[in-house]
DNA sequence: AATGCGGGGCG
DNA sequence: CGCCCAGCATT
């Protein structure tokens, strides 16, 4: 069997799969370029159900370039929320205004203009060439390198950015003439539904008559990947502030800083605990938490708070952290205020270590507050159990 | 090349 | 409940 022989076989039995197997998804029933970049940036590292709700309401609420350019960053950050990393909302939109003012609000159709989009990298610049103008450029995603690898019994380490180059280079020389937007979806699709990244079903798949991987036993072996690290532990002291008098009913929150972690969302305030504090199940530490936590509020913020209780715990992972969080009820005592940076909202500017924040916002969360601005899943959950909405 | 950046699903 | 999934930007 010649390797031209497996490659012809795999593109032709894949297109002829795809043709009966292929999902009904929303975004599969337009060619619109817009729409198409608007699924493909969402659908990085994010599974096909959950993005398929906040597809809709996205378009629903910014049908084209230009509603998306010309709407308030907070819109859409509010309408990404809950989807995580929340840079791709903060690229896209940016990157749309581009589209706007350079492109006429046509989304450039080459790879030197629609890669040097924000936000656009090789996958997202190959799916939408690919599969909105038919262009035959590769879109290599993890399924395509499962896939590919062991199809091809391809050892590279898939972590390794030269490995990912080695296979668009093999996945181009694989797209049938006139079908490169079937050929990628179809790549994509065997990887999502049949060749998974564990106990893969082989005996389904159309072209496991010429699977190295399969044929030499090792499929579920493949790809080769070295591990993350683990993320690092942190415990946190989150202050859950129940207003009183005019603002009864409301939770005070705070908006993080323009960049980094969870930029420009809002939380509830929260302080990292020393390493050197107890355990949480140790005696007195709660005492202990709670004092650090209305101390350190007061030093960085000006939030003068005095926790009373211990509320709820919660986690959240992210790729590099792992937050385990303590909510301590607080009652109000006053804020310093400095000058207004956010509608309604207190600000206050405090130097820390790192110098003279960027201004720290502070603002009571009521129902109307929460269908406006954008929260992190973990404080929306924390929330919700607290009855708040 | 290594790290920062969320959230969800599965066995 | 521990483990796995993984594009793009920045450094």
């Amino acid at each position: 069997m010649d390797t031209n022989d497996a490659k012809s076989y795999f593109s032709v039995r894949l297109l002829e799969w795809y043709d009966v197997h292929k999902r009904d998804l929303p975004w599969r029933r337009s060619r619109n370029p817009y729409y198409i970049w608007i699924s493909e940036v969402m659908l990085q590292q994010t599974r096909v159900e959950t993005v398929i709700p906040y597809y809709h309401r996205f378009l629903e609420r910014f049908p084209t370039v230009e509603a998306l350019a010309d709407a308030p960053e907070e819109q859409v950050l509010k309408a990404w929320e809950g989807l995580g990393y929340y840079s791709r909302a903060r690229n896209l939109q940016a990157a749309v205004r581009e589209v706007k003012e350079s492109y006429g609000g046509r989304v450039p159709d080459s790879k030197e203009e629609i890669s040097s989009l924000k936000g656009v990298g090789p996958y997202t610049a190959g799916a939408v060439l690919s599969i909105a103008y038919n262009k035959p450029e590769p879109a290599v995603d993890g399924n395509v390198m499962r896939v590919l690898s062991r199809y091809f019994l391809l050892r590279d380490d898939i972590a390794k950015p030269s490995t990912r180059i080695g296979i668009e280079k093999l996945a181009r020389e694989l797209i049938p003439e006139g079908k490169a937007g079937d050929f990628n979806q179809a790549l994509m699709e065997l990887g999502a539904t049949v060749c998974t990244p564990k106990s893969p079903h082989c005996l389904t798949c159309p072209v496991m008559e010429l699977c190295a991987g399969r044929l030499e036993g090792i499929a579920d072996e493949l790809p080769v990947k070295t591990k993350a690290k683990p993320p690092r532990p942190e415990r946190r002291a989150v202050a859950f502030i129940e207003g009183a008098g005019e603002e009864a009913g409301r939770i005070l929150a705070r908006q993080r800083p323009k960049e980094g972690l969870l930029a420009s969302m809002w939380e509830l305030p929260h302080v990292l605990l020393p390493e050197t504090m107890p355990e949480p199940e140790a005696a007195g530490a709660d005492a202990a938490a709670m004092r650090f936590l209305r101390e350190k509020l007061a030093a960085e913020y000006g939030l003068n708070v005095e926790p009373t209780e211990p509320m709820m715990d919660a986690e959240h992972t992210f790729s590099h952290i792992h937050w385990r969080l303590r909510v301590y009820r607080c009652r109000f005592l006053g804020l310093a205020e400095g000058p207004a940076v956010h509608d309604g909202g207190v600000a206050n500017n405090t130097a820390d270590d790192d110098g003279l924040r960027d201004g720290d916002v502070f603002l009571w969360f009521g129902e109307k507050e929460l269908g406006q601005y954008a929260l992190p899943n973990v404080f929306l959950k924390i929330l919700k159990q607290a009855g708040v909405r």
